[in-house]
This record gives C-alpha cells, sequence and structure tokens, in this order.
DNA sequence: AATGAATGAGAGTTCATTCAT
DNA sequence: AATGAATGAACTCTCATTCAT
C-alpha cells in the first residue's frame, strides 16, 4: 500500500504560496497549482476535497506560522527595550523571509475563497503582542496611548517596509533596520 | 468606439469597487459588476473593450484621484510641521474616504489584470512628498536617514492604521488620529 | 434585445430523450445534450441551471403531456367497455408514439438525478384511471379486486406490449392490438 | 490473470446490485462499489479489467440465474394449467426475491456498459417458456393468438405487479397473488 | 447606444484505471 | 493478492466576450 503522503501538502501549499505571489489570487487555477507542484490535477483533490478548503487550510497554516515565530527567543525577564526589539525583529524577520504567505494572507482578506470564520480567528494572533505592549505602557516605556493604536503603528511600518524592500529589489540592510527600529520605537516611547 | 457617457463609466468604477472590497478581484465578473452598476453586460463592453482594460482604466484613475488629494490645501509658505501633517491628513483622510479604491489597489498589485507599465506609473505619485520629506531633512526636522524609509515609514502607520479602523469597525476620533500623528512625527523627526 | 426561445427548451428535451433512449441516463453528457440540440454548452445553462434541474424539470413535463392524453376523446356516457377501450388504445398509443418518453421516465426511477419530490407526484397520474375503474367495479363489469391490482395488470400489459414490439421491431398491427385489448378485458372482466 | 476468490466476486455483484437499485447506473462509481464491497478499488479490477466487463458479467449473470428458476419444479407430465401456474410462480417469486436484478437489468436495457451481443443472448431465456405457450395453445387452453404476445402478456403483468407491490411497500399477500394469477390465465385462455 | 441571449474556451471537480507498496 | 494513492481524461459548469435585435 502506498501511504498519503504529507510532503505533498506542503508542495502542495509552496505551490499556491508562489503563484498567489505571482499572480494573485484572481489569477491561479487548480491545474496550474498542481502542475507547479508536481502533482496531477486529481493528486490535489486527494490532500483538498476543494480549491476552498485548500486555500482556507492554507490560511490557517499561514496564521499559525507567523504565531509560533513572534516570540522566538524571547526572555520576558530581560529590559524592556531589549525584549521588545527581539519581538520586533522576529516579526520583521519572518515577513521578510515568507514574503509570499504575506501576500497570499493579504490577498486572502477579500476574497471570496476564505470564510469569515477563519478571518476571525487572524485576531488571536495578535494578543501576545498586545499584552507586550500594554506591559510596555505599564512600566512607562510606551506612550500612554490605546494599546491598539500603538500595536498598528508598529506592524503598519514593519509591514509597509517589507513590502517596499521587496517590491524595490533593495534587500534591507542592517543599518536600514536600525533606522525602521528606531523611527518605530521613538515614535511609541513615551 | 467610446462614448463620452461619464455617469455610466462611473458606474461601472463604483460597481466594481464596490464588488471588489466585498469578495477580492478573484470573485468578481463583469456580469456582476454590470448588474450592480444596473446595466446589462453588453453595456459595459461599449465602455470597455475588454475586462482588462476597464480594471487597468479603474486603476490609473484610482492612483490620479489619490494625487491630486494628497496637497489639497498644502502651503508651501507655512512651517514644515504644518505643512507636513497637512499632507499627513490628506493622506489619510484621503484612504477613510476612499477606502474601496484603497482596498482595490492592493488587490491589483499581484492580479493578473494589471499589467507592469501601470504598476510600474504607481511610484510616481509618492514623488512630491518625496521631495517634501526631503526638504524636512534638509532643514533638520527629520532624521537623517535614507528619504525613501522615511517615506514608508510615514505611509505604513497611515496605511494600518485606517486599516484597521475599517475592519474593527471603530471610526478614527480626533484623539486617536492625534495620536496617530505623533507617534508618526515622533519616528521620523530628528 | 435578442428574447429568450422557447422553442429551445423544447430542442434541449428532444435531444435528451433521443439521446436517453440511444444510451440510456448513465451515458448522456450535457456536451451531448447540447450538440443534438444545436445549442452551446453554455446555452443550455441559460434554460436550465444544472443537469439535475434539466432532468427534473423533462420528467415533469413527460408526466403531464401523458396525463394530458389518457383521456382524450373519452365520452364517459358512453358504454363501459367502449370508454374502457377508448382509456386503453389511449394509454398504447400513447406510449408507442412517445416511446422514448416512456423510456426516459423508466430509467429515471432509479436515477440519482430525479428527487423523491418529484417521484411521488407521479402515482397523481393515475388516479382518474383508477376512478375509471371503480366505476367498471361498481357497474359488474370488472372482477371484484383490489383496483390497483386491476389497474397495474391493465398497465403491464400495455407497457410490456409496448417495450416489445419497439425492440422487436415488429410495430403493432390492428390485429395484435386487438388480441392485445381482448387478453386484457378478459383478464379484467368479471 | 483472474483468480477464483468466488466469495469476493459475490459481494461485488452483490455490491452492484445494491447500489443500482438505490441510484440507478448512472449513479455508480468503482469506488462506491468497493466500498460497499468492502474491498479496496484495486482489488476490484483484480476480478474485472474494467467496469464494463463488470457490468456485463453480472448482467450475464442475472439473466442465467433467471433462466434457472423458471422451471423448478416444473412437472412436464401434470396438467397445463396446474404447470403453467407452477411457471407463472416462479417467474413471480424470483422477481420479488431479486428484485434488484430485474431493476438492474431493466436499467442496463438502455445503458452504454453492456454491449448488443449481451443484449441479443437475452432472448434465448424466454425460449422455454416460449415452448410452454405453444403447447397451450396446440393442446387449445389458450388462445389462438401469436404466441409472443401471450408471453408478453404474462410477462407484463407479473412484471408490474412485482414493481407495484416493491416501490408501494405493501408485499404481494396470497389472495392478491391469486388475482394475479386468474387476471392472467382468463386473459390468456381460449 | 443598449440589451441580454448565445457562445465556447477554460475552470473546478470526478472517476475509471494504474501502480507503487 | 490486496491496498488506496496517483493519474489525467472527461465531465459539469462558469464567464469573458460577441452578436442579433
Amino acid at each position: 500500500m502506498k501511504p498519503r503522503d504529507d510532503k505533498k501538502i506542503d508542495q502542495i501549499f509552496n505551490a499556491t504560496l508562489g503563484l498567489v505571489k505571482q499572480k494573485g489570487l484572481a489569477g491561479i487555477t487548480m491545474c496550474e497549482i498542481a502542475k507547479e507542484a508536481g502533482l496531477a490535477t486529481g493528486t490535489v483533490y486527494i490532500y483538498f476535497k476543494s480549491k476552498d478548503e485548500l486555500l482556507n487550510m492554507l490560511f490557517s497554516e499561514c496564521r499559525k506560522s507567523s504565531i509560533d515565530n513572534y516570540f522566538i527567543n524571547y526572555d520576558p525577564a530581560s529590559p524592556f527595550k531589549i525584549g521588545f526589539k527581539n519581538v520586533w525583529m522576529n516579526i520583521l524577520k519572518f515577513r521578510i523571509q515568507n514574503f509570499e504567505e504575506v501576500v497570499f494572507m493579504d490577498q486572502c482578506y477579500h476574497s471570496p475563497f476564505i470564510n469569515d470564520c477563519t478571518k476571525k480567528l487572524t485576531k488571536e494572533i495578535t494578543s501576545p503582542i498586545f499584552k507586550l505592549i500594554e506591559k510596555g505602557k505599564e512600566q512607562g516605556y510606551l506612550k500612554n496611548v490605546d494599546t491598539f493604536s500603538l500595536l498598528i503603528f508598529m506592524i503598519g511600518g514593519i509591514h509597509e517596509g517589507v513590502k517596499n524592500a521587496h517590491y524595490s529589489q533593495k534587500p534591507l540592510t542592517k543599518s536600514t533596520i536600525d533606522s525602521m527600529f528606531d523611527m518605530c520605537w521613538d515614535g511609541l516611547k513615551a
């Protein structure tokens, strides 16, 4: 017996991400995904019962993988700014290294594929960062402003910075990254 | 033959923007656009020779309308921070009031519909803002950092802020907007 | 404006009946139906929103057309045997002349296409014949046996006779038809 | 390679008959047949080289089993009516007990699966009954009418009676069966 | 100019069949 | 021999576009 091969799911996911980055959600077909993944069309349907399901599962997967990354190496005991920069860098790195996922998730937001249930869960991701920022405010490091506004501001800078670096094809240098962080920190700090 | 019933063109553009916001670029058909615009399918083809052309023209239109707005009421003679805030507010207001256009342009970026030529022109929009920031740097108001990074940082905060306000369905209050600007300014200022 | 053309519905129905007789329900595709009807595939979908609906509507149509035929020229005032033979002949003729419809309805009965609701309505057809037979019993012409059994017996002879005539390619002659009726009458009469 | 695990062949045949009765020929897939038979898809292909062959062989099998049953307990020496009723009852019982096979054969008749060669052989089944009826005519018991017409008439009553009993979910009682036979006999007798 | 029916290429999906295990 | 994953041709259905009115 030939067992079902989990590697294929990855192949399909990667193929999809690549194609979406290239041509957008509007431009991909199941046939192309299969070809790109090195599989027959029918094979994709063994692993996902529809295009819809494939896209929803990929969306969930992307969400999870970002959550898992944001707090890598974070030490709650370290000074706030150090910890904050750590998380900031994690988010930045993640968005650089997984740019295709970022693009995919962006595109999904208005797509007919991703259902509301899947969308709603998205908010949960930000919860740990939310708490981190609350801590910063309590300890007097950050502006006494609505936490969500601070969070959005932090994310906005990263998001736009990465997008721009990618499309202008100028990879972020160490010094640019430092400037980016400084702007973010100066913007947030009390 | 390209008749000039501008009202119909507007109907078609608005229908398209509304549908794209609702369901994404991937989910709209010419038939739906026509119905939403109160026209027959064939009629749309009198004004645009293809879906492709319709989308590209709408894209151009959106771009132009943003350029035209960013420097409204801007007085080059006023103090830098005043002028800068003016522009910042214009951008913010524009993105709030024309959220559908913002969504549409975002989605277009990776779509197979918008051709590269159309994409490239996009950069030009930012040119006047670019110059404004250069001026701020020269006059010592802003950080001595790569101009583009400053620009991106400024835009990122606005972009993410508006998006969030929209999806969380909490309209931006005067005080939130002030906080947003303060964060932006503190981040940029020398 | 080009109006929707009801003749096309007939073309589609006829094409379907012909193909089902030829190859059975299992062997027909929407593409073939369209081609046989002289239309493009998409056109069929203007008139019927799915294969399922097409088949269900054709089923209903066939049912109705048989009801309408069974009592043509029937005069309730005429002697019972005369009236009964009239109806018997109508049924026979109908099944000969609309053999394709008969085959189609037979095949539908176990198909996944025809839904139960459609099936149930079928019983209603027999209601007028049912009443006719009841009358025959009351007047002492027919065996005093469960009415439904008499009805089924009557139908069975016709049904099988027509089927056989068709497949053996020996059209029913006047004398064969008379024999058939005599057998039926002798079987039913008191 | 055609291994002889007759049990598996029976499982496959029974699964097929059950499914065809449920959903018609148009609604069954090899995968479903296998599942219903408690086997893997591939296994079915060890016993039958194609769906086509499976269906044709099942068709043949059904035919044979009916022939074998019609003359059980028939004693050519017994009085004609007794012998005739014996055969009539055998046919009736067979069709009741093997209703799924009856349905399957009915559906096959217009299917693209069963080839003409298989269809033609069907006529042979009726040959012994044909001879029985000829005997009845010679001995003056039955109407002097084309033998085939008599045969068809006999079969029609049974066929329709069984079908109706099944679908109306009223099992045939002893007395109903007697009525049915009386109608048949009265219809046929000289 | 305006309509919406008609078209057919192409998308999503199924399924008979094959094949690696 | 048995399994069920893999295949890709073929099916149902959609939709950008055309065309008759």
